[in-house]
DNA sequence: CTGAAAGCGCTTACAG
DNA sequence: CTGAAAGCGCTTACAG
């Protein structure tokens, strides 16, 4: 135990024999300093082993130098991947990263933003499970950054970056279509939220657009829904299926294996997401991959382009998914 | 755009008729407020909105509400696990959870430890990629709690989660001398570290008691590592492989494959973690699971008991794994 | 280019 | 049970 005790900004400038002032402007590399007297006073700081004490400069500056990321839930890789690449930049721009799983829970997501605005974060990145929360518009107020991630929010002065979710589903569909399927199901997300609702209509366009009636069955994102939405379109002799996110593909995984049935010979499956054990299950599934990494760092682009000042203008970047013709689907002889 | 400057706590006191004291007292559930007193300051507060400012409490009391989680990688599922299970209890009693990813990269790590002793998080949770950091010991000389996970770290004052490693792969192994296997190779984990040394140490106790030579492919717990590791192994005819962690199971796997090798026919796989793939692949891994859930709560448990002052006394838990039997590993005839 | 001083908005020991 | 006041440790407008 060292007990030396903490050392302070004004304790640190009187040994080194400059004031406060100077030693904050060397650290933080505002203001000007004479090149002599920034050598000093970083010479004397190192030696000194002097921590800033972050607490008393968020205070005075109003603001932590942390982003706030609002998602459903972490273990879904695809969140995984994207809390990852926003950390990654980030870390290099100053800022660290608050976790915030609100469970699709639209009460969890108010109180966390509550928490936000409380502990000032200098930007959120929210994929929202209630887009028109009052509280987005307080963080806004407030005069944080705040980024729709996945889906926007209501608040028109916030930015969003959106995957092209019904082309995506369309063109999975499409595919389908192509290789002669004519019962074509689609397991889709939870009711009222965007993201599900514009895959399905990707879907119905894509579908009615061939002459085939749309087969739909209500999932809810998560593995279990996908899985009794498998199941309901099993039932109703479907030759393939799209399924609306990668969650619920393992849901259906199970339904097709508990049902007896193999991939793709019995049913042809593509999903949306492209999480890493895409290539592991038997057969390898086809997916249309969003590029989540590129999608987080223009989101915190977004974001710092925002805390700079360098933009008013909200912004609405789209992404194209890709697709990843893998092992699931076959042609259907008519 | 609302217009309203934000308020202070001062501001609200004088608007409800009592002092600044008074209400940071109703709000904190701290000192004694007389109950008509304390409607009064809560019914005041609601009306006005008034939320207040972290920054200023965390100031004054040298801390903020932040328990850092310092890991590899949040994208392997062993750690997306352990960070969901923290911040739900951690939320609870009303922390925030800051995200730290170190790639294995001792110098990061350095880094963000530093930055977790400048905010002066309450608590910081750190599966270590250099146990023996100084910053680790700076943060619990500034009265941060720690606690090692998954591994320990060298300061003694700290606490530790560990899986009980050696016996976790002591069992995986003698699991397949059992069915009789005389050829078992070993995918390991980068040298040096704790967990990996562990790992192994079961492995070749076990391999040994049986009369087996030790077949060490050396892995770096990653995917690639694993893979190349796997090739090793396979150029040396095993029949069944060890596995140290789950990402060097899906390059293991990716091995297999390329070599057009069939799990379990030609070669049993047993895996350490059970991520939520282990049951999609063809055929579902038989693992052996940490009880990962139940060790985020017990860190979050120790954290807390040291910030209530509950307890000086350093504690180390070990948490046995659950081995999860599936389809990966078959009888070898002698 | 540098310093003295105000002030960010809370919490808490102290006094009553 | 309640209030007045000090103080946490920085940053920054202001003065020189």
């Amino acid at each position: 135990m060292s007990d030396e005790p903490t050392l302070t900004m004004i304790q640190v400038a009187r040994r080194i024999g400059v004031s406060a002032a100077t030693v904050s402007r060397v650290l933080n590399g505002t203001g000007p300093v004479r090149e002599a007297t920034r050598k000093k006073v970083l010479a004397g700081v190192d030696e000194l082993g002097y921590r800033p004490n972050q607490l008393a400069a968020n205070l005075r500056r109003q603001q932590a130098q942390l982003i706030g990321i609002v998602i459903s839930d972490i273990e879904n890789p695809h969140f995984a991947q994207m809390v990852r690449a926003v950390e990654d930049s980030a870390y290099m721009k100053g800022y660290r990263v608050v976790l915030c799983n609100t469970d699709e829970d639209p009460a969890k997501q108010r109180e966390y933003l509550g928490v936000l605005v409380a502990e000032r974060v200098a930007g959120a990145i929210i994929s929202p499970t209630e887009a028109t929360a009052p509280e987005i518009s307080e963080l806004i107020d407030h005069g944080v950054a705040v980024v729709g991630f996945d889906r926007a929010v209501t608040d028109q002065r916030a930015d969003a970056v959106l995957p092209a979710n019904s082309q995506a589903t369309r063109i999975a569909t499409e595919h389908l279509v192509g290789i002669g399927h004519k019962k074509i199901g689609f397991v889709s997300g939870p009711v009222g939220t965007e993201t599900a609702t514009a895959r399905q209509a990707g879907y119905e366009e894509a579908a009615t657009a061939a002459g085939l009636a749309p087969i739909v069955a209500l999932g809810d994102f998560r593995v279990e829904g996908g899985r009794r939405a498998a199941d309901e379109l099993l039932g109703q002799g479907v030759s393939a299926v799209v399924v609306a996110n990668n969650l619920m593909a393992i849901g259906t995984l199970q339904a097709i294996r508990a049902a007896g049935l193999r991939v793709p010979a019995d049913l042809s499956l593509v999903a949306i997401d492209d999480p890493p054990w895409a290539e592991l299950t038997d057969p390898p599934l086809t997916t249309l991959a969003q590029p989540v990494r590129a999608m987080a760092n223009a989101a915190v682009e977004l974001l710092l382009q925002r805390l700079q000042g360098k933009r008013k203008r909200p912004k609405r970047l789209v992404f194209d998914l890709v697709f990843r013709h893998r092992s699931s689907c076959c042609l259907k002889e008519g």
